[in-house]
RNA sequence: GGCCUCUUGGUCAAGCGGCUAAGACGCAGCCCUCUCACGGCUGAAUCAGGGGUUCGAUUCCCCUAGAGGCUACCA
């Protein structure tokens, strides 16, 4: 079989060669130790957690390393793409301060020297190495209709040959140059698939970085490198993708493990230098049968990163979150290193988990009252109201016109040694210290009303808001005292029956006039952001 | 079914042949206190099971079980 020629009949329009390729692509000038790492994402329209999470883990080691960090769009399934999609990668990757040395711009030009960074503008090239291999008998044409759910054209493929052979030869490896012809004549569309040199007994090993060393069956299947529209699925075009661009780490989900020998026996058919590979565990959630399973985009709101923007966490939050679940060192070094920002910590490759993590939500919220705690009010203000101008119109709107007010507000028991740390999204704010930006229309149960009433006249009757803490309180106390409340909680706890209440009493009632609730910060500060005057109006009733 | 990966408290985990098996979140209790939050203290809770190897296994080996993944002209 002359398969030049076949190569020739197959693709009579492509005259460069893999060297005229590679010529474009020179190797890249690296410092030892420099990782080039890529996020290749789908322009589906979300981007799931994982996908996130694999990305940041790229992005961490390149950092770290000062290596190349690229972003490549693969858009090989035209299927699947969601209009506006690419938009929102690059705002999800903005939004988290991500920044990509070389990628495919909006506009359509590259930024980068190893381009096109998009997939199906490289259609040529991949079909220039598809028929290098043709040209050298490692890959056919193939004309079988799609497989996929065609069960018999499976079974037929396996029952060609013995049992407990586990070769899957396509039924078109053998077609003779005249075949071909007929089918090329007839106008018929092919796939180019790899003719596989493994009869099913073979065995073969790779080192991962996080799984370590990994032995596993050969592939002995003529896997698809061309789809019948030119396009490369993904094995193929991940190896002559990240060949070209010069990847040293590549950084994908542990489901791909299952398909490496595939990609690494496309790797030696072309002739290419195998790249290590990183295969991280998938972020789980326990389902409802009680067993883990991946964060599903149906199911789980947080699996979408538009949840965190909607919520309004703090990127940073996340970002140090997953940091978390991916470097066990990091909570150590967060601790050791209270003031310093994440990216100063020296990530280790060594230190990613090989368990699939189960995603903690109290976890990111505790991580995320920190980092809000640490906060100025100006900060907080300048972030709530950034997410309000996105998710609540109105109550942006508020902000803007009542700054001043809203920076107090957003000041409660800020800074000091003994920083409030309640908040752990934007979107709480509202609800939280509604009290603080309208007067409440509902009240938490009273016990008493009676005294509830009786005790806020009395209070509200000439109320003027002192100008120290300690003398609000001794007011309190002693209008509490005149009206029969225990001032002296020992006294009070001994005979409880003598008094209408203590002082706590006391104050839950004002707490109750002023917030409408029983759990708040500080009364006296409440009132002192409040003002004199709308204090006492809440105070009245 | 076949192949691959994973297995320390509820969750994230330290541990790399000898420890009363760290720490964090969460949970419970106590203290502080005008309430909540913060902070402090205390507590409950873990080596999947079975075999080896060894003077000694959470740690090394094997088996079993459980969970996850792959088995497409999807990635």
């Amino acid at each position: 079989m002359d398969y030049k020629k076949l190569a020739d009949l197959l693709y009579p329009n492509i005259k460069e060669t893999p060297e005229d390729i590679f010529a474009k692509y020179p190797p890249r000038q690296l410092k030892d130790g420099a990782v080039v790492s890529r996020f290749a994402p789908s322009p589906t329209g979300f981007i799931h957690i994982g996908n996130f999470f694999q990305m940041f883990i790229s992005y961490s080691l390149c950092k770290v390393s000062n290596g190349v960090f690229f972003l490549r769009m693969e858009d090989t399934d035209s299927k699947r793409e969601v209009e506006g999609a690419r938009e929102f990668l690059y705002d999800v990757l903005d939004r988290f301060g991500i920044k990509c040395n070389e990628y495919p711009n909006l506009d359509g030009k590259d930024v980068g020297n190893y381009g096109p960074y998009v997939q199906s503008k490289r259609k040529e090239i991949y079909q220039v190495f598809a028929k290098d291999l043709v040209a050298r008998g490692k890959a056919f044409p193939c004309f079988c209709k799609k497989t996929e759910g065609k069960e018999e054209i499976l079974e037929e493929r396996k029952t060609k040959f013995l049992e407990n052979d586990e070769r899957e030869y396509d039924p078109c490896r053998d077609l003779s140059y005249e075949e071909v012809k007929k089918h090329i004549d007839n106008g018929d569309k092919f796939a180019i698939r790899l003719r596989t040199k493994n009869t099913g007994s073979e065995r073969i090993t790779f080192h991962d970085l996080i799984k370590g060393h990994i032995e596993a069956k050969a592939n002995a299947k003529d896997v698809v490198l061309l789809k019948n529209d030119g396009i490369p699925p993904y094995p193929f075009a991940h190896a002559v993708d990240d060949t070209l661009m010069g990847t040293n780490v590549v950084v994908r989900g542990e489901e791909y493990i299952s398909s490496t020998p595939v990609h690494l026996e496309i790797f030696d058919a072309l002739g290419f230098k195998p790249i290590a590979y990183c295969h991280n565990p998938s972020v789980c959630k326990i389902g409802d049968n009680g067993n883990k399973r991946k964060v599903s985009k149906r199911y789980d709101p947080e699996a979408k990163m538009m949840y965190y923007f909607e919520e309004g966490y703090p990127t940073d939050a996340v970002l140090e979150y997953l940091l978390n679940i991916i470097n066990s060192g990091f909570e150590k070094w967060r601790a050791e290193n209270p003031e310093k920002p994440w990216q100063d910590f020296r990530f280790g490759i060594n230190d990613i988990t090989a368990v699939s993590p189960i995603f903690d939500i109290h976890k990111l919220n505790d991580i995320s009252k920190n980092i809000i705690a640490k906060m100025s009010a100006e900060e907080v203000y300048e972030n709530i109201l950034k997410w309000a101008k996105e998710f609540k119109p109105d109550f942006a709107n508020y902000l803007e016109k009542n700054k001043d007010y809203a920076i107090k507000v957003c000041g409660i028991d800020r800074g000091g040694l003994k920083p409030r740390k309640d908040i752990y999204k934007w979107s709480m704010i509202e609800e939280y210290f509604g009290y603080m930006f309208h007067r409440p229309t509902e009240k938490e149960e009273i016990d008493n009303a009676e005294n509830y009433k009786e005790f806020l006249s009395e209070y509200s009757k000439g109320f003027v808001l002192p100008a120290e803490k300690d003398e609000w309180f001794t007011g309190v106390k002693m209008v509490a005292e005149k009206l029969g409340y225990a001032t002296d909680n020992k006294l009070y706890k001994a005979n409880p029956e003598a008094y209408k209440g203590n002082t706590a009493k006391a104050c839950e009632y004002i707490r109750l006039a002023l917030t409408g609730k029983k759990n708040s910060p500080d009364i006296y500060e409440l009132m002192t952001i409040l003002g004199e005057t709308e204090a006492k109006a809440r105070l009245k009733g």
